[in-house]
DNA sequence: TGTGGTTAGTTGCGGACGCAATGTATCGAG
DNA sequence: CTCGATACATTGCGTCCGCAACTAACCACA
């Protein structure tokens, strides 16, 4: 029963760090999300097709996608419907386990994000990197690993 | 790997921190999100009572609360519907421009905003800032206004 | 004063996602 | 081998939100 009738609020380094991060991350990702919308994909469907390309096979089954991006089951499911009608990925069934639905990138879907990566990557540092020197990229990547450390435990 | 000779890749540094911010603000949000609901809000909700509380009066036009949370004018618009459903907030006409539309902070909305405004900053510390000492939140203070500095530009 | 351009807010429509329920396949205990 | 528990994927339903279209109000300028 300690500390719950009066809160702790943030003073101002904390309340700039907080609300800062908060402001600036979104900002830069609704900036990515303009640059990927040129090539036809939004956010979402980036990380699928980053996910896919880098396993192997370019393949991979719903259920570890789905968490690899954070997704529900129906979410994921849905996404792939979309992409598989946009020709970008495809459905496989796996022969190991027959409950299982393989997701698949197409050539297509090789070439979509193949030719997004790169601006996906100029925009990365046109809107968040440029910014900092590298002191200051060590110190966040640092400071974003101590938080993930603490998130898990 | 899709860098091609043409693209600048991330090096190490750059990739640690741009995919651990990622991470660890996404794992960050979704922890304050799970302590938002315990008082029957979402981040949603949660934006427009603080914008709200902390206005004068406790009133904003819906066009400045919107610009403020990011959000379109038909997204706000469903917002409030969905918060004075709940007896949130409350419309009211403005008197000095008859196209415009108040938002205001009920009771309910104050005491909603007074019971989860102490847990949701104590989840702040928790979830971010307990693991960063004084010199890195600092830090991550200067590097996100470098950002943000250059968004605006 | 009247008229065109601008601003504020709402609504129809469609997309994206989570939860709960469902069907199917697999696995483990006996 | 059988059966209950578990895992995978999908579907129905509800919510949230952006875009485009629309109405109402304001404003500038002739």
């Amino acid at each position: 029963m300690y500390g719950r009738a009066v809160a702790r609020w943030l003073d101002e380094d904390e309340m700039r760090a907080w609300r800062g991060l908060v402001e600036a991350f979104t900002a830069v990702q609704a900036q990515l999300l303009v640059d990927l919308q040129r090539h036809g994909l939004d956010d979402g469907d980036y990380g699928v097709l980053v996910n896919l390309s880098e396993a192997p096979g370019a393949a991979m089954r719903m259920c570890d996608l789905a968490a690899a991006l954070h997704l529900s089951p129906s979410g994921l499911t849905r996404r792939i419907d979309s992409m598989a009608r946009r020709g970008l990925v495809a459905r496989e069934a796996s022969t190991d386990d027959r409950r299982v639905t393989l997701a698949v990138l197409t050539p297509a879907g090789r070439a979509a994000i193949e030719a997004a990566a790169p601006d996906h990557v100029e925009g990365v540092r046109r809107y968040f990197l440029d910014h900092l020197d590298r002191d200051r990229i060590r110190h966040l990547g640092d400071a974003m690993e101590a938080v993930r450390r603490g998130s898990v435990s």
